[in-house]
DNA sequence: TAATATTCTTAGAATGGTTCTAAAAAAACA
DNA sequence: TGTTTTTTTAGAACCATTCTAAGAATATTA
């Protein structure tokens, strides 16, 4: 576990933003102002092989990242962009119970407006 | 509806497969020969705001597309590369039921081995 | 039909996220 | 220590996609 590698982690860790890969650099540099793009990406790909973090497809082509392995979706807010944690209880149950394949793991995306967003709209 | 936008259009109606864009060129390439690939990512995106084919993330960064509006999931096999709809009963149902948001649309992606080759390897 | 305006297509350049490369630095090992 | 292995670094390369500017097709009007 190196210094960039602990940094890169923590800033993961540490929010509930779901950053992209630039970002976590940006955030990584406040630490470690040398660090650079490629050991940011080197680490996430191995950590996301190590099964310490996971990566989340964003809506913009670059990937995002996520700590958290309690099983939920998220919600791609179209209004103020934010990305939100859901769950559905029963979920991974209802997938075993569907689908024929061996599942390693799974990805559930929802495009719309939060809640938040809706009830500005309608203030 | 140009000649160039119906061959697109034909291309995904056609296959089972989600084909990429580069896919979706060449394949429309064979009826219209000196079609460019920026016709193809102008109609892609055009077609998909339109809602006639829906856009799905691919595994490495490239998208694909789908002209099935019933609704379904995506079974990417880790073996063999492909990509199989699955539907769950009463999934939007579910996700109506459990989520306070304003939702669009929804993808839902599974990532593992599908039943054919779970077989082969077993023997 | 011709004249014009609008939309679409085209080739290639540009963009942006990500991966690769080769060399330096750090860490692990003997 | 000296040697080997792993990691980091800067920047080049890559690839999917978007942009640009000019030309072609299409629609509109007369």
């Amino acid at each position: 576990m190196t210094r960039q590698r602990a940094a890169i982690l923590e800033v993961i860790r540490s929010d509930k933003c779901h950053h992209t890969a630039e970002e976590i650099f940006e955030l990584a540099r406040q630490k470690l102002p040398t660090i650079s793009r490629a050991t940011v990406y080197n680490n996430l790909r191995a950590l996301e092989e190590e099964e310490m973090i996971r990566r989340i497809g964003g809506e913009d082509g670059s990937a995002r990242y996520d700590s958290s392995f309690v099983p939920h979706g998220h919600l791609f807010c179209s209004v103020c962009g934010m990305i939100y944690d859901f769950s559905i209880p029963n979920f991974e149950w209802t997938l075993g119970a569907c689908s024929d394949a061996e599942v390693d793991s799974y990805e559930l995306k929802l495009r719309g407006v939060c809640r938040n967003c809706k009830s500005c709209a309608h203030g």
